[in-house]
DNA sequence: CAATAGCGAAATATCAGATGTTTTAAACTT
DNA sequence: AAGTTTAAAACATCTGATATTTCGCTATTG
């Protein structure tokens, strides 16, 4: 019956405003608004509430302000970054243990496997194959490198082409790579790694949908086994400094 | 080698340095910071660029700023309506196609819906039971419920127990519902729905994982056909409304 | 006595206007 | 022709005054 009366400060009431006129099309990225100071006589404000009102907007990714002579304040699309900062920060609070974020996993990368199993150019299964070249080097060395791994499990998420699940795994790797950051992983575990990751590649070129849903499941729970028999070993306690990563 | 220089501005910079002790744990949900005037001659700067951080802070969901005599700044939890908001910001410039809305459920709920016919407690089925009856009820007379429709899903996501994969396919639903409210379903589509549902029911009542799996795959896909033909019925200009919705 | 109206302090919200900085392009110099 | 200076547009920041909100306390009143 009564409409919300929760934004009486100017800000927000501007912020809300600007952002309808985006969601409705009366504003489209790459539109320049009016300048400060005759917007903000337009609304009848200050600037200080105007500028209030832009950082916001600027945080939301949907403003970019810029200064100088041919500055002013534009309409932007929210970019991937953005949303996947966001989601990153949400989850920084929930916290998610090593299971939720394995599950997560569980439920989308075995799909997503099998998708690109379908669809792979040739190119796209090669540029696989060096990554798994390059992991071996460096497994080689002696050494083992997060960047290839996550590089692996990323491509073939990009291949299968859903732009929304490739933003939502980019988000869950960033909370892993948080938690593997404080984890030493020992040679064994590194080796497991590159042997699934080469029955994945496998199952690709042969275009075996069902056997690459099949290995990469695997993959994941194996991982998932590692990293918390880790974390049991090396005690809770590291478990606190997770959250300052 | 070199560190970003974008943040010249002063507000941005605060912002960055607040967000930092948040997720380094230095700032916890709930902690008070210093009053406007204090914590501006901390950081060395004008009220007006200290509250322009506020704002952004605001809108990232990480601070709460209240008047009066007992308010002031308060560390927050990002919540999940933010993160939804946020994506679904970035959905509604990606404005995606129906056939990629529905790879995202085909890809998340069929294997969601194997896991809840796994672990769902007799009363969470008997839940969803009475959601097909309720259903059922507006069909006999001749009408349709979104809201019972969504219901059905959300409570299947839920049981499965993944808080990130509920929120993601949270905003899955909200771009699909402003889709499905351009068009208009005829009843035969609602029966189909009805019957959906039903199916895949006896499948969680019966634990039958895999039978769970594969009807909600069909539901799915026959939802996308039946949309995608009701769109191109309509013709693509109801396209364009689409975006103010 | 209990409800309530009023008051005052603390804290944020808003405003106005002065001053600083950045950016661009045109004018100017070599 | 190439580089340099300069002027103006637009945002960035600061300052200090004023308004508004909130809450605890107190006084009033039925």
């Amino acid at each position: 019956m009564f409409k919300s009366a929760k934004f009486n400060r100017i800000s927000e009431n501007i912020v809300q405003q600007i952002r309808q006129a985006i969601l409705e099309g009366r504003l489209k990225p790459g539109d320049r608004l009016p300048a400060e100071k005759d917007l903000a006589d337009d609304f009848g404000v200050s600037k200080a509430s105007l500028r209030e009102a832009f950082r916001a907007l600027e945080a939301l990714g949907l403003l970019e302000v810029r200064q100088g002579v041919s500055g002013g304040a534009f309409v932007r699309e929210v970019d991937a970054q953005k949303a996947r900062d966001c989601l990153t920060n949400y989850l920084f609070f929930r916290n998610p243990s090593i299971s939720e974020l394995s599950q997560v996993r569980c439920i989308i990368e075995p799909q997503l496997c099998e998708i690109t199993a379908q669809i792979a150019t040739n190119e796209e299964v090669d540029e696989l194959e060096k990554n798994l070249w390059d992991m071996k080097e460096t497994l080689d060395n002696g050494r083992f490198s997060h960047e290839l791994e996550i590089y692996f499990h990323q491509k073939i998420a990009t291949i299968a082409g859903n732009a929304i699940i490739c933003l939502v795994m980019d988000s869950v790797r960033d909370m892993l790579v948080g938690i593997k950051d404080l984890i030493h992983t020992d040679h064994d575990f590194s080796v497991a790694v590159f042997l699934a990751h080469k029955r994945i590649l496998d199952a690709l070129r042969m275009r075996d949908p069902e056997r690459a849903r099949v290995e990469m499941y695997r993959h994941i729970k194996e991982v998932e086994e590692g990293l918390i028999s880790y974390f049991a070993l090396q005690g809770p306690e590291s478990f606190k400094s997770f959250r300052s990563v």
